[in-house]
DNA sequence: AACATTCTTGGAATTATTACAAAGTTAGTA
DNA sequence: TACTAACTTTGTAATAATTCCAAGAATGTT
C-alpha cells in the first residue's frame, strides 16, 4: 500500500552546518542556505525555485553558485538529485529512509511515499545497483477534489 | 531478483503503420521511421540519437519533426518517456509488459529489466497513480567486467 | 480538381545547465 | 598579525535539449 511517510524533523543551521563540515566542505553561506532549503523545506525544490527564494535574502547570490553548491552537496551524499521532471531537476535530502516520489500532473507538487516492499533489497546477476529511483505520477489528493 | 527482460520481437513496418492509423495519427514515412526505431531497436534512443540515425536515411528530416513525432506517439500511448536521465530524454515502446530501467553510469546503456509484481497495483489514499517508474542505476555487467 | 486538415520543415526563441576566469574568502602556518 | 595556498563565489558566455512559430507540402474527402 502507497501512503505518505511520516513528515521528517527540521535540522537546525549548526546541523546542516555540522553534516557539510563532516563531509569535507566548507560550511559558507551560501551552501548551508542551499542546504538548509532542501532539508527543510518539504518541496523537493528545483535550482531554479532555490535560487528565487534566496536571492530574497541573499541579493548577490549568483545562479552558479546555487548549481556549485548543489553539486557539492550531491557528491558529499547529503542530496539527491530527483529525476521525476525532465529537463528540471528537484532535489531532496538524502540522509533519509528510502521512499519513493510522487509528483501531481496537475499541481507539479512532490510527494514522499512509501516505497513498495521488495524493490530496494533487489540483487542481479552481473549488475552492481547504486542506486534505486521510483516515481509515481497522477493527480494528488487536493487535485482530485477540484471540478 | 532483478533480471533481464526478455528480448521483445520485432514489429514490422505493417503493424507499425497500423497501429499510429488506429490511434488516429496519420502514418507518415516520419513517424513509422521514429516508431520503428524507439519500437525496434532495443536501445531507447534519445531524440538526438533518432535525429542522428534517421538523417542517414533521410537527409531532410527535421530535429523538429522528431520531436512532434515523438509527442504525437506519446500522446497516442504508444511511446513512453523515460526521465532516467535528466536533460536528456530517451523512449520506449509503451505497449509492452511492466518492467524497470536499469542504466550504467560508466557506458550509458539502458537494459530492460523486470519488475517487482504488486507495484503498479498499489492504490493509495486519495493518490491517483496513472503510471509508475522504476529506475535502477548502477554498472552492468559488461562495465563490471573491465578493469 | 478544390478544399480543409494534418504534417513537415527550418529558423528563432526558451530553458536548464555548464564552463570559465577573475575576485573574494577561509584555514593553516609561521 | 601577515602570508600563502586552497577553496568559494560571482558574472558572463557557451551548450544542449526542447519548444514555438509560420510557411510550405502532403493527404483525404467531396
Amino acid at each position: 500500500m502507497l501512503t505518505i511517510m511520516p513528515e521528517q524533523r527540521r535540522f537546525s543551521d549548526s546541523e546542516l552546518t555540522n553534516m557539510i563540515h563532516s563531509a569535507g566542505l566548507r560550511p559558507s553561506i551560501q551552501r548551508i542556505a542551499v542546504f538548509s532549503l532542501v532539508a527543510n523545506s518539504r518541496k523537493h525544490p528545483s535550482a531554479d525555485e532555490i535560487f528565487s527564494e534566496l536571492t530574497k535574502t541573499y541579493p548577490s547570490l549568483s545562479r552558479t553558485t546555487v548549481y556549485n553548491s548543489l553539486h557539492a552537496l550531491v557528491d558529499a551524499g547529503l542530496v539527491r538529485g530527483l529525476e521525476i521532471e525532465c529537463g528540471n531537476r528537484h532535489y531532496d535530502l538524502a540522509p533519509q529512509p528510502p521512499h519513493s516520489h510522487f509528483i501531481c500532473r496537475k499541481c507539479g507538487k512532490i510527494f514522499d511515499m512509501t516505497i513498495p516492499s521488495g524493490i530496494s533489497a533487489a540483487a542481479s546477476p552481473g549488475f552492481c545497483v547504486d542506486s534505486v529511483d521510483v516515481y509515481f505520477k497522477g493527480v494528488c489528493p487536493v487535485c482530485s477534489k477540484e471540478v
